[in-house]
DNA sequence: AAAAATCTTGCAAATAGTTTGTATTTCTTT
DNA sequence: AAAGAAATACAAACTATTTGCAAGATTTTT
């Protein structure tokens, strides 16, 4: 599979291979997405938008995470936040392998959240039966350029 | 420090650990929480005292969770979840040492959470000079007795 | 012990964020 | 081109959290 943040990518045939029929708002909103180096809430990605009704924002959010292509999580923000998946593995495999499996830092001062690439979430035993589907872990303290100020 | 979950334990001494004044509603709130095996929402638990007020029961909480006698997560649900700090450290250091260090694993059927007490979250390197003050790990899918059904 | 100051609580309402109902528009298929 | 299906915008509902304020309780000061 393609990088998904690719600068010649053709968002158009993103959407098909994950299934999601391209509509023009579809292609704004993946367009607005790409432009975030990182997770981003429906609010970033409305305000960015402009033009776009909040609602048709958030189904189509809803529409690219049940398809895939991002993965939402809570960083304590109290907003969800979006991303795209930083593997290759969901196309092809299309199974719970395409879940998250990085972590991330949140900013408490600037609320800015950055994904941790260098390395897989550490895995740890579970209870006994408790079948994964889904890995969260989300760091928070000061990220380097606000601890300077 | 004493275990929070010792059947003959102080309440009233309890909260003055943590520099609590220990009015008559807090201890109530208080000796609610400790009916809870597992972590809580606000929502739990103002159902379960039902004669204290939401807004009471939420400061309560804010105030517990500022002396660090509690502390709290999100765990996917949309709702914040609280629980006792299973480490005896809080008193003591009063430092970001009586932060989470645990695992929880939340049922995505029945909704409850657990904690995974057995070993700590594994530490990941991080972006150059972001200063940790709490990591926030959790589980999402299946558990045991909702697999069987 | 009374008065003043501070903290706590309950009630009501505001806020923030997400989600849904429905009519209209757009796209696809026939 | 017409019919059917899917997507979109607008408005509003909903969920959970948070806050303003007045009344009550507790602590401190005089």
């Amino acid at each position: 599979m393609q990088s998904v943040r690719n600068a010649f990518m053709n968002y158009e045939e993103l959407l098909q291979q994950y299934n999601i029929r391209p509509t023009a708002v579809r292609l704004l909103i993946l367009k607005g997405i790409a432009d975030f180096a990182a997770p981003f809430s429906l609010e970033d990605l409305y305000i960015f938008l402009d033009t776009i009704d909040r609602s048709t924002v958030f189904r189509t959010l809803v529409v690219f995470e049940e398809q895939h292509l991002l993965h939402s999580f809570e960083d304590g923000s109290g907003k969800k936040k979006y991303c795209f998946h930083h593997s290759a593995s969901a196309v092809s495999t299309g199974t719970a392998h395409d879940a998250c499996r990085h972590v991330h830092a949140t900013c408490r001062v600037c609320g800015r959240t950055m994904c941790v690439t260098t390395q897989e979430i550490p895995i740890v035993p579970l209870p006994e039966g408790f079948e994964v589907e889904n890995v969260n872990y989300v760091v928070t303290g000061v990220c380097a350029s606000c601890k300077q100020r």
